[in-house]
DNA sequence: GGGAAATGCTAGCGGCGCTAGACTGAGGTG
DNA sequence: CACCTCAGTCTAGCGCCGCTAGCATTTCCC
């Protein structure tokens, strides 16, 4: 076999892939994760059941879990993408905070099947383990460096990270369950800022 | 038919569904929510599967329901007796801010199938919706009080009550998913007192 | 051209939520 | 007492689920 062939196959394989990602991600957002089946996902791509579990031996949960890293991916990415961590730019103190805090929330409500993949499933502690989505590590960092950048640092980044994170994770969860009074989102960002750029005490 | 046999036959009715609540909790909690099933249900209360529809005809997404009902009573009864709301107490001030929220904490992590229940389905806003399970109300109440007793209250405690909900609720939910690096509960909880229970700057 | 390997399909297993329809026994009626 | 009614319960089964065994076909290498 010539190793053009090879590599051509390989993209093949690649692709229908990313499609069957990508197909369980839209079904997912449209209609839910209970809409989400091997028979339609298998239909969206025009191959039979079995061909999936050629791509994703682990089945549906591996899907999932595709998804969530997807997921991972842009979050970081858009929470990366504020400007966070350089000091002399925007991304430092409190509106770098507000910056961050926002694209999160942002984030979770634009894609909350996908954000709702990314927290449905065992996939490890954001530090603490090797196989953590590196991604994840990423976006926790970021947390990380816009409260180090406040005008006074807490003593305990890690932890106050950890509580930030949860914070603007319950949040969003909460607000996408219709769980806290609509229309007030803005109010809730300027708290959550407000609580986090000032000192520990 | 006499009333006593009637009040009799109501009382067997009430009993059976209060089995049939409590075999999906226990079900539940010990092998997690998709080991639920109506055919396991009817098989622990010693009915068939029918039977279960003539007490919740919403089917299993009621009876999810009913126990996430339970579930907020119970939390709101553990928030309650913390003795929040009582300036004179240890109920206010820091020291009431942490009660409150280990007594959430705690109640999350002893139930963690129940307190999943709680926040999967849609059931309604905390307040805006009159429908709203009322320890829900309750639960809620006693954070907007607890932030109200602290030395520098915040000037909306409404929305303040929210984020300080989503915070705790965020730092349940990523610990009982092993998001949160394990051992570190209790800096968690000081940090999540330290930015509330300061004033609002 | 022929054998081997890769590829994809059909068919089906056990289990799911849920329901139609039959059975049974107790209570009221002549 | 015989009869009828009806509430309560069960059996059986529908359509769907995730998943897999085994066969047909195509593709590739010699």
């Amino acid at each position: 076999m010539t190793s053009s062939s090879a590599s051509h196959k390989a993209r093949r394989l690649a692709e229908r892939e990313a499609r069957i990602v990508a197909a369980a991600r839209a079904l997912a957002e449209e209609h839910g994760w209970e809409a989400v089946t091997t028979r339609r996902l298998a239909d969206a791509i025009g191959y039979s059941q079995p061909v999936l579990y050629s791509h994703f031996p682990g089945g549906m949960s591996e899907i999932v879990t595709a998804v969530a890293l997807v997921g991972f991916d842009e979050l970081a990415r858009a929470m990366s993408g504020t400007g966070v961590g350089d000091p002399s730019e925007s991304g430092a103190g409190a509106d770098g905070l507000r910056a961050i805090v926002t694209a999160y929330l942002g984030y979770a409500e634009r894609h909350p099947a996908t954000y709702e993949a990314m927290f449905r499933l065992p996939i490890g502690a954001p530090f603490a383990s090797e196989q953590t989505p590196r991604s994840m590590r990423v976006a926790f960092d970021a947390l990380v460096e816009v409260l180090r950048s406040q005008e006074r640092p807490p003593e305990d980044p890690a932890t106050a990270a950890e509580v930030l994170w949860g914070a603007v994770h319950g949040v969003a969860t909460l607000g996408s369950a219709a769980r806290l009074s609509p229309g007030n989102e803005d109010r809730r960002v300027e708290e959550l800022v407000r609580r986090y750029a000032g000192g520990s005490e």
